[in-house]
RNA sequence: GGGCACUUGGCGCAGUGGUUUAGCGCGCCGCGCUUACAUCGCGGAGGUCGGGGGUUCAAGUCCCUCAGUGCCCACCA
């Protein structure tokens, strides 16, 4: 058969120009959308943190978020995808450092004002290849709402966010032990913490008790303390005990000598301290630790910081420990305890370590004087959220991990040492605010926050988020309830909770790792069509993919299976000056039983993709209109079609089959578009249709809503 | 220490309130260049549904238990 439409479908040819031509048309902009579309579909993408390239996850993020966008334009909403990209703090420093270490430097050997001029650079080249990544994609994004956390209207929205919880006093600072990171040299939140399980050890060290309460040098008998940090010891102000442990009944009230400090240390009762642990009596040590902290507060303690911001033992300490790293202080107080004879005994004893999420650098806690917003209310609010079903997580059972962190939520600390973020609005602090607390107003600063813009009007709140199980604490938490505090509505109605994109091994895709694939490789070995379908394939089940390749394969294949399909039907209609009208004229008693179950057909798989996507099961969407159309039409109507045509015993039955192939051609590709939209916009603007839209991205879908 | 999931042909997965011969993609084996497509068509091989126990007329499908895997949460020092 000769054609003027290639035999193979390729999207190479394809893809960059019709890309092009929707934006030309405007419709990604949901002011330039054409008829009256009273009801808004909104969706904020996450805006990925500017800290490189694009991974599988935004790749499946993105195209979830399209399909939704696409699905719901094509229903005739006034859809709105507004992009935007995270500044994302100490992540993106973090980024930026590791550069500067390959030339030998160090941000302090920048100074300030040079170094966040090479992070703007950055943020300008990254920022830039995210936006490609996500057009190469097909993603439909609004480009005319763009957004930035730091941009200008941004900061002073974040900035005005800050002073409104301050006023309300819900924001305040306070000197206590926090989570420290001496590399990063910043506070962190607990969120931000990545814990090890390593081994290591169990001390027993004996602390003589004091017979008086005056003179050091008597002493009789131990008390025995079990830790796995021998090094704060040197800041200890006392040792508990549980008020209920009668092997210590008669101690408490009195006092112990704090080896190698010669210090005289209260011993105390308090219910924090579990019997059953180690010997049941705890060394307290209140400036390293946040439940000897609070143990601290509750018996009136001295507090005594013996480690300081750079990991280092403090002046505080006895002159030979002092300005030795923690890990060379812990070694030589070990052995002058052995010397003295004062270690019991040692187990071995495997605990959950601490480390920067972002750096990996051991975390000490130590205090400082930081700001926190008070998390009761606020945290009270969310719940009742999700609660009361007004926001409705997908799959349910993440609902379980988001009130499990809410019910027992600590107060949150927003300042961070780094250089990287928005500054705090207040006089004579340099810190600057955790990149979550601006992530949180997205929802509706990105629409125009603090002003009362038509956008807020018209699009708060939004309908879904979408985004990873990870963040759900992290981030989604904090929208709902700022979103609550600021807006006085729930910032989206649903939550979608996708999967995470693991290798065919199983493991964690993970740059470091070398695991990790670029979906920009997929695309241009395959096509956008292609990689999206074969994600979205993948999206069955309940919990995380493994991906493979071969369903992207698949994908190509089945595109080229449309546009064979498409080449068929073109050629049968070819001979006449026929034109494809949206709606079917056939009459019902001229079609035959093959019309008819195709008719039938198409209509189910209408109603179940559109229940599948309400209902975010994409995978499933995909696999009703891959079915349908390789099988039912391609295998099955198509086939048939051409008996009907060659045996029909009049002009008008055949007329009628071509008019059905036509006509579940059309309606394919309206139900594959959201899908796949760079072939079914190719295909659509080459067929003859009366009515022609300018795009197949604003056709009318087979009912009004 | 708690919690949430997962374990189905070689690989990656479906099997939604128990419904007849357990499906799909990729791979594999036959046969086909039939004028949409060989990136295809038709046909086929291949599974004791992780182990054990239970409920039932009937169980991948419900319950219990064991094992393995992954993830989340947690101020046992």
């Amino acid at each position: 058969m000769k054609s003027k439409i290639l035999k193979a479908y390729n999207f190479k040819k394809v893809e960059d120009r019709i890309y092009r031509l929707w934006l030309r048309s405007g419709f990604f902009n949901p002011d330039k959308l054409p008829g009256k579309r009273k009801k808004t579909y909104t969706i904020m993408l996450p805006p990925p943190n500017i800290t490189g390239r694009l991974h599988m996850g935004h790749a499946l993020n993105a195209t979830v978020n399209d399909i939704l966008i696409r699905w719901k334009r094509l229903q005739g909403y006034k859809t709105l995808w507004l992009p935007g990209t995270d500044h994302a703090g100490i992540s993106t420093q973090v980024r930026v450092e590791k550069e500067l270490k390959k030339q030998g430097k160090t941000r302090f050997d920048l100074g300030k004002k040079l170094f966040i001029k090479g992070v703007w650079k950055w943020k300008k080249e990254y920022g830039g290849i995210i936006l490609e990544q996500f057009k190469k994609l097909g993603s439909s994004l609004d480009w005319s709402r763009i957004r930035f956390t730091m941009d200008k209207k941004y900061s002073d929205a974040v900035k005005e966010s800050f002073l409104n919880y301050y006023k309300k006093g819900l924001i305040y600072k306070k000197d206590r032990p926090i989570n420290w990171c001496s590399r990063c040299k910043t506070s962190l939140s607990d969120l931000e913490l990545d814990y090890k399980e390593e081994k290591g050890k169990l001390w027993y060290i004996k602390y003589p008790l004091m017979k008086g309460s005056r003179k050091v040098s008597r002493t009789s008998g131990f008390i025995i303390v079990a830790t796995t940090r021998p090094e704060t010891m040197l800041g200890d102000t006392a040792v508990a005990v549980n008020p209920t442990d009668k092997r210590y009944k008669n101690m408490v009230g009195k006092y112990a000598l704090l080896p190698l400090v010669n210090k005289k240390i209260p011993i105390v009762s308090d219910r924090l301290i579990d019997p059953k642990f180690g010997t049941g009596a705890v060394k307290i040590t209140p400036a390293h630790d946040l439940k000897d902290y609070n143990v601290g507060i509750s018996h009136n303690l001295e507090i005594v910081q013996v480690i300081d911001e750079e990991g280092r033992i403090t002046g505080n300490a006895p002159a030979v420990y002092q300005n030795l790293r923690v890990s060379e202080a812990r070694e030589r107080i070990v052995k002058d305890l052995e010397k003295l004879g004062l270690i019991k005994k040692i187990e071995e004893f495997s605990h959950q370590i601490p480390y920067c999420d972002r750096c990996k650098t051991r975390i000490e806690v130590l205090p400082s004087e930081q700001w926190f917003v008070k998390m009761d209310r606020l945290a009270k609010m969310a719940e009742k959220e999700v609660r009361s079903g007004r926001i409705k997580f997908h799959p349910k059972r993440f609902e379980k991990t988001y009130f499990d962190w809410l019910s027992n939520i600590k107060d949150w600390c927003i300042s961070r040492q780094i250089w990287w973020g928005h500054k705090i609005p207040v006089k004579g602090v340099n810190d600057v605010l955790d990149t979550w607390f601006s992530s949180a107003l997205w929802p509706f600063v990105a629409l125009g926050w603090p002003k009362k813009t038509r956008d807020l009007e018209t699009f708060y709140p939004t309908d879904v988020l979408s985004t990873a199980r990870d963040i759900i604490n992290l981030w989604v938490v904090r929208m709902i309830f700022s979103g609550m505090e600021f807006m006085k509505k729930r910032p989206f109605k649903d939550v979608f909770i996708h999967p995470i994109i693991l290798t065919k091994q199983g493991k964690r895709m993970s740059k470091s790792l070398g695991t990790g694939i670029d979906p920009i490789l997929l695309i241009d070995k395959y096509g956008a069509d292609a990689t999206r379908f074969g994600i979205v394939w993948q999206l069955t089940g309940v919990q995380d993919v493994r991906f493979n390749e071969d369903s992207i394969v698949m994908g190509k294949k089945f595109c080229n299976k449309i546009w064979n399909a498409t080449r068929f039907v073109m050629f049968q209609i070819s001979d006449s000056r026929f034109q494809i009208s949206s709606k079917l004229q056939v009459s019902k008693s001229k079609l035959t039983e093959n019309d008819k179950k195709i008719l039938k057909a198409l209509n189910k798989t209408i109603k179940s993709v559109d229940g599948y996507l309400t209902k975010f099961r994409f995978g499933k969407a995909a696999r009703e209109v891959y079915n349908f159309f390789w099988h039912d039409f391609c295998d099955k109507y198509i086939e048939q079609s051409k008996s009907q045509i060659a045996n029909s015993k009049s002009q008008t039955e055949k007329e009628n089959t071509k008019k059905i192939l036509s006509h579940i051609l059309l309606s394919s590709l309206k139900i594959l578009h959201p899908f796949l939209p760079f072939i079914t916009e190719e295909i659509y603007q080459k067929l003859p249709l009366t009515n022609k839209k300018k795009c197949l991205m604003i056709e009318d879908w087979f009912y009004s809503r």
